[in-house]
DNA sequence: GGAGACAACTGGTCAATACCAGTTGGCCGA
DNA sequence: TCGGCCAACTGGTATTGACCAGTTGTCTCC
């Protein structure tokens, strides 16, 4: 006999009763999750450890399968907990969080390491490594647009993968215009020391601002399979404009972060 | 008869001649939510168009009403569609997106208009609306460590819930030390001409710096209550720290901003 | 002793069915 | 004419039963 039963009665008898609250009756499968969501806040059912099977919860509660599997659905999508096929549900552990540098883009901090990236994981005391792919493309109207080109005009693409402590955290994919990169290691898979921007100042376009767009969505379908996400997790999307001096547009940077690892930090001036 | 007989038909035949591809037998659960997925971009199925009954596409696709759900499930948790008992699936509307001005915290900004908040509505043209709460508590350990004070020190929180045209888009709290606050326009609700931080600078603590912590995360059911979320819509967490001139912190909020509605925009020096 | 088969778990998918609970519009009676 | 009721939609919740598909430990056979 689950403790359903009782539950359920009490709500019909409190309808009965037919008090003025909006009291609704709370479904099964919502008592199960809530019910579940509390044992693993209390600790009963600690950080990565499994929790009771699915056809263990229909004996304990006294429901079906298909209302146990509603209810792991709710915690699965709020990212409480993680469920393998063939082993079992396990309690989602709570990843450190990577705060990026509020000075990460500072000229001091470029110059000290090898990257915005290399430079964030300095910072954090994490092992950082890359995976990189160039190739070239018509810039659309979107970078078209950002880049103050006409569309159409030939940019080179360099798409990342970035991992810390072996895990991908990080994609990004960086345009910039042809005329800036040919014939410069920025269209060779490693950028070499002090990173992309570094090589863009050695070419006489010395930076001044970053512009940078910060949104949230869930992950596409390629997103949650290239940085391992859970579901339930979302990502943070950052559209970066480096703008050299004189205003042109340097690079457009779009980046797509783990919102489970990332945090962003920025330093804004009251004045 | 339904499209999917076929199509699992095809599978089976691949399977059984063995190729040696990793293709997986798709779900019919997948294939429904595909196929109802690719109308919509199509354009089959317009923005805010009732999309087919579920015991419709039982009919049309010849599978049972679960698994139909189950489909609908995924759309739902997409972001795809929305539904409404009683009336139907609708194809969700792509709302307009809010873009928080890069400049929002600038004195000029602050001086122009009523506040943060009421500068972003006057830059984005649209209508504001604020409800205000404000009650007293002593700040606990992460509170007290952003302002710098000794945990237990009797704080004055201000809860707010901003509207944009009526429809709720973000939520925000923040705390500040008593000693600022005692006998001040800051513990009523309406602050006044300028908002919260006029008054702060008015009080002899001219701001200097802001600082922000932007996350994101799926809300919790009363954020998803009172911002009117659609599931499947993450939402975008700021923490910002006002620091007064000699680095003192004067005020902690935690902003919760549905991320379909709102984007960041921050300019950071390259120096 | 080691490799492989297999049993016994785990979750994943799907059907058929029943009834509850909002919404809507039309019909009927006052 | 107008108000209220109700039928016929819509999605929401839950059951029972079945079989598929990964995982893992054990047991047997070589």
């Amino acid at each position: 006999m689950g403790v359903l039963t009782s539950a359920r009665r009490d709500q019909r008898e409190r309808r009965v009763t037919a008090v003025a609250d909006n009291a609704r009756r709370v479904p099964a499968y919502r008592q199960v999750a809530d019910d579940l969501r509390a044992r693993i806040v209390s600790g009963e059912y600690p950080s990565g450890s499994l929790i009771p099977s699915e056809r263990e919860l229909v004996e304990e509660f006294g429901i079906s399968r298909p209302t146990v599997r509603n209810a792991l659905d709710l915690l699965r999508n709020e990212g409480v907990i993680l469920v393998e096929h063939g082993r079992g549900a396990f309690v989602r552990p709570t990843p450190t969080v990577h705060r990026l540098a509020r000075n990460r883009l500072s000229r001091k901090a470029r110059e000290d390491n090898q990257g915005t990236f290399l430079g964030d994981a300095a910072t954090g005391g994490w092992t950082p490594s890359v995976s990189v792919r160039v190739r070239f493309e018509s810039a659309d109207e979107r970078i078209a647009g950002l880049l103050a080109i006409a569309p159409g005009t030939e940019v080179c693409v360099r798409d990342r993968l970035m991992r810390a402590d072996g895990i991908p955290v990080q994609l990004a994919t960086s345009w910039l215009p042809r005329d800036i990169t040919r014939d410069s290691v920025l269209e060779q898979m490693d950028t070499g020391p002090g990173g992309a921007y570094a090589r863009i100042e050695e070419m006489g376009h010395r930076l001044t601002m970053f512009e940078e767009l910060v949104g949230s969505r869930m992950p596409t379908s390629d997103e949650l399979v290239s940085l391992q996400l859970a579901a339930g997790i979302p990502v943070l999307t950052v559209t970066r404009v480096a703008i050299a001096e004189g205003g042109r547009p340097v690079e457009v940077n779009d980046m797509v972060l783990s919102s489970e690892r990332y945090q962003l930090h920025y330093m804004l001036s009251a004045e």
